[in-house]
RNA sequence: GGCCAGGUAGCUCAGCUGGUACGAGCGACCGCCUGAAAAGCGGUAGGUCGGCGGUUCGAUCCCGCCCCUGGCCA
């Protein structure tokens, strides 16, 4: 490695449910490392139960970071979670240990530790363009995209409201073109990626939603009301949040139930369903994962005779 | 047992009182994704129109019988 900051570091990624916050902690604990966070929504404090976050008593003695750092209310940003990744990585190898990056949030495993890069952005560009888009239309901007910037226009659809009006933002403030494919899979760390999927999948992730409710969900969706969980950006759409939140009665302070609640849970375990398959979507086009069946009885063992090879 | 409504894509339903199902939403599958990614956008595949028979040049839409579902009356 010619990376001035190079250092190795392990991914484990994947669908949800599928074990990877426990697998981590086994890693961790075999080779002396420390758990970095890559799941957009366990960064929120306070969202523990529905975001299958690892309670204190769980992580088996070992560091965890980049949890519960942001407050619900915040919008998330790729890209200051890029920023704090590669410093808990810098400030993690400088002690002598391996990071072992967790999560499920394809764009953010790739932000923390691939070499890509986010141009800036501006709250009030965004807002004009966003009213723009409103009152004419994604295809009105697309239009205008296509004359400042072809290429982009190009390998973005017409219909994409939100990526058109972030291409026109980027270009207005960097004055450059806007980059609309991701780059090649190119770390800049000695990265081991390990995913992990399972046949039963689908099974679990029912199991696990109804697990939710039982401890108890519902009352955590009520306790993040008074902290503007309604009206948060990402936050609020969460699956499982989103879900609740939307068969409580939005006046009452205590989050009344008004709606059907097993109709919500129904509902979420289907959309949870749907998430897995976008995360297989993604993470199957990486060529660097290599696969784990989490179901394994030995998986520790192979996870750690995986990383034996590439050290 | 009688009456009414209904049986159309995996699900929920549209379908001009006969002329090749225009279907829609959701789901599934596939793809895209550079500061909301548990978000956003797109593409594709699914239907013997409950069954059998009849009328007709032709029936999802007309007639008869049968089966199933929901409701009402006994």
């Amino acid at each position: 490695m010619t990376e001035p900051n190079a250092g190795r570091v392990i991914a484990v990624v994947g669908p949800t449910a599928t074990g990877k916050s426990d697998l981590a902690v086994a890693i961790a604990r075999h080779i002396g490392g420390e758990i970095v966070n890559a799941d957009s929504m366990q960064l929120y404090e306070g969202m523990d139960i529905g975001t299958a976050k690892l309670a204190p008593s769980e992580r088996g003695g070992v560091v965890h970071h980049l949890l519960d750092v942001w407050p619900i209310t915040k919008s998330a940003s790729v890209s200051e979670y890029q920023a704090m990744a590669r410093a808990t990585i810098a400030d993690i190898h400088a002690r002598g240990r391996v990071p072992v990056l967790v999560g499920g949030s394809g764009l953010y495993v790739r932000g923390a530790l691939d070499r890509l890069e986010f141009p800036g952005e501006s709250a009030p560009v965004r807002a004009r363009l966003y009213d723009e888009l409103a009152e004419h239309g994604p295809e009105h901007l697309h239009a205008r995209l296509a004359q400042v910037d072809p290429a982009a226009a190009a390998a973005i659809l017409p219909s994409n409201g939100r990526r058109i009006a972030r291409a026109l933002e980027v270009i207005e403030i960097t004055g450059r073109p806007f980059v609309a494919t991701m780059p090649g899979f190119e770390s800049i760390y000695d990265t081991t990626y390990l995913g992990l999927d399972r046949s039963d999948l689908d099974e679990r992730v029912e199991l696990r939603v109804h697990k939710m409710m039982e401890l108890g969900l519902l009352d955590e969706v009520r306790a993040l009301l008074p902290y503007g969980l309604r009206d948060s950006p990402t936050a609020g759409k969460a699956l499982g949040y989103q879900q609740l939140l939307a068969c409580m009665d939005p006046d009452d302070p205590r989050g009344a139930v008004i709606g059907d609640l097993a109709e919500a849970v129904q509902v979420t375990i289907r959309q949870t369903l749907r998430f897995v398959r976008r995360q297989r979507r993604w993470f199957r086009r990486d060529p660097r994962i290599r696969w784990l069946d989490g179901a394994s009885g030995d998986l520790i063992s192979t996870a750690t005779h995986a990383l034996a090879h590439t050290l």
